[in-house]
DNA sequence: TCAATGTTTTCTGTATACATAAATTGGAAT
DNA sequence: ATTCCAATTTATGTATACAGAAAACATTGA
């Protein structure tokens, strides 16, 4: 227990409620399984866990359950958790996903949303124009994607995209910081509105599906040369 | 303790490994929120759920985590868990939301899906013909959907959609056992299978939406009366 | 040497005990 | 009577203790 403030190490801060330690855990594991830290395929054990972060058990537990139930770690009969595997192929079929789960916002939010809704969405998409700091306008940029989910009138629909925005995160965040691709997400945003205020669901879609797939693309490329590193280099290990 | 029998009351069977509670409880808990027996809005108090299934708090909460991480449940700051309101307009939303990942995975489908995974979903499909009983029907329609998520060929899309097989499941099992319905599924399947055979995305997504959608609305309907005769019977006991 | 069985250890699930923060209630003072 | 503060209770999160099953290990017999 002397080794309790291990975990702040990790954690950005203690932001939250002081005393919601699985709650920072749960950031913590995702954290290390993002980063690479925790490996796919890496065993995670209960006690080392818990030794690591300097609690006990039962809090590590509540954390590895949430993780398991949003499938970034399995757990398998007699072997307890593991980092479910994250391939190339994985993230690019998760961002393909991702993807069609906005095109469907897009798709819903250009035959139904409400005058509210539209203006919204306008509103957060002329708050990115002129941002040229990378971190101010991907922090702009996912108002503007909640703002066209919420313009799809399906809170179902919403809540599952937020989530999938959320797992998606910490993966985004890795990615390159490509000053020029700021002006044409911009450009692409216009685009997208554009269509749906033009009530055009299709077009709508299948701008969204494209918008978002570039990310997935270029990530999955950055990934992909990560991945060959890290390769290399267990080569090198072994 | 001399309680902890009770639980065999709620749970089909003690079917899965011994000794996993947590799991059994899911599905009860789960089971008691979709029959109404914890209505919406209704407190799930720790203490009390681990009396009333004769276990400790421990299970409990595991299963009332895994349950609010599928937003089926909500934790409010001071309140504890309460179940998540679920409106008939939230069943819709349900349904809306299942038949464009079913459609999506057609659409997939009709464009990649390897000749084994297409004989597979023919398999599946022929094995429905000429079955009459409800439940045996209801058994291997749902094989025949899994088949259909598999032939998607995306892993992400084919997880997501089972995880959300598996939430709609209770609440199509509520539905009404219409005779024809057996009928005009299996003609619908024909349809789909044909369109994707003939690598018709759009036409496959479509059919699957309208697939899935007439049973989300024939049971929004059911929903709906039902809601009616409790909202009556609330109104009766004030 | 290999197999088979018995023992030990480890791991996972559950129960219980404990601590702290919030809420509620009661009392006192204005 | 009302308000504010204190004290007790309640609830929630965490730690620890315990139990049973499975796996690893060793020991013994062929």
């Amino acid at each position: 227990m002397k080794d309790s403030e291990i975990i702040f190490s990790s954690v950005d801060a203690m932001d939250q409620s002081p005393h919601r330690l699985s709650e920072q855990l749960l950031e913590a594991i995702e954290e290390r399984i993002v980063t690479g830290e925790y490996p796919p395929g890496a065993r995670l054990d209960e006690v080392e866990l818990a030794e690591a972060f300097g609690v006990s058990r039962t809090p590590i537990r509540e954390a590895l359950i949430r993780l398991g139930s949003i499938h970034m770690i399995e757990k398998m009969p007699r072997k307890g958790w593991a980092v479910a595997p994250a391939s190339p192929r994985r993230l690019c079929e998760m961002f393909e996903f991702m993807a069609e789960l906005e095109a469907l916002c897009g798709s819903f939010a250009a035959r139904r949303a409400t005058p509210f809704q539209l203006q919204k969405l306008l509103a957060a998409h002329e708050a990115c124009r002129g941002v040229n700091d990378p971190d101010e306008y991907y922090r702009l940029n996912e108002i503007f994607h909640v703002a066209l989910y919420q313009a799809s009138g399906n809170e179902f629909l919403i809540e599952q995209t937020l989530e999938m925005q959320r797992r998606a995160r910490p993966y985004r965040r890795l990615q390159l910081r490509v000053p020029a691709r700021i002006a044409s997400s911009f450009a692409e945003h216009e685009q997208i509105v554009a269509t749906i205020l033009a009530n055009n669901a299709d077009l709508a879609a299948e701008k969204l599906r494209q918008h978002v797939m570039v990310q997935g693309e270029r990530f999955a490329n950055l990934i992909q040369s990560v991945e060959k590193l890290s390769t290399a280099d267990v080569k090198r290990r072994a």
